[in-house]
DNA sequence: GACATTTCACGACAAGTGTCGTAATATACA
DNA sequence: TGTATATTACGACACTTGTCGTGAAATGTC
């Protein structure tokens, strides 16, 4: 009964960006979050495409505020199993290694791996 | 001077998979190694658009061989960056979560988890 | 050598994506 | 109210991707 959500694709992760930073935007909004020159009836055609894939809403008020219907983890997760299962060949630890070479992380990011680390290890000892 | 690599789409991916796990192979072979019903000339035309990219090699002999020309790490950064820049507004922790979540990993697999977060630690107190 | 199989070049086609233009409304403001 | 601006519906087009068919050439087998 779950429905699996798809890979979505750049240009879609744009727009999906822009309403989880923003929350509920107008069309004309959403042009001056994108923060690049594009056409307004461009983003037009990219928000209506979502709702169609009923992964964002049209609020009735007039003019419309659109809104995300998925949340960040959920778009990650399909694009994360594919990475998994065709690049990783299922072990987490290259991508893992992957996410976090050259770059730096602050202590607080260090300390939330390492809280990560520590619930896995104490699943696994279950 | 550097060349970015692109993202790769899933089909392409999945012949990668295919160069990678089995060094170079003849079109027949692919198409055992792929192991699903798909047609002979379909895994002809995904090999030869990868290779109009410069990312699989032909060999000159016959029957022709077709080998990677690019790591696995090197066709994940791309799809890594794009997430971290575009779901995870750049911290790595929801990654490696959405990475962990769900799913158990085995000793090693934590042992090495563990070994990356104290080089970065390490790394940080330099 | 003749036939069967495999390999290879080439082209085709539908679906999805990224881009935008046009035209009809609706809204704002002078 | 009348004009300027913003919003909305709709369609168009090129490019990529995933799929395969046709037919020629090479290779293997009897």
């Amino acid at each position: 009964m779950k429905k699996t959500p798809k890979r979505l694709s750049p240009g879609e992760l744009e727009i999906m960006q822009i309403l989880w930073t923003n929350g509920p935007v107008s069309l004309g909004e959403a042009q001056v979050a994108i923060g690049r020159r594009i056409g307004y009836t461009t983003i037009q055609t990219r928000l209506n495409r979502l709702v169609e894939k009923g992964l964002v809403a049209r609020s009735p008020e007039r003019p419309m505020k659109f809104s995300a219907l998925l949340e960040p983890e959920e778009a990650s997760k399909p694009h994360l199993d594919m990475l998994l299962d065709r690049i990783a060949g299922g072990s987490v630890v290259p991508l893992v290694a992957g996410l976090v070479r050259n770059r730096k992380l602050n202590r607080d990011e260090i300390a939330s791996l390492k809280a990560l680390v520590r619930e896995l290890e104490s699943r696994g000892e279950k």
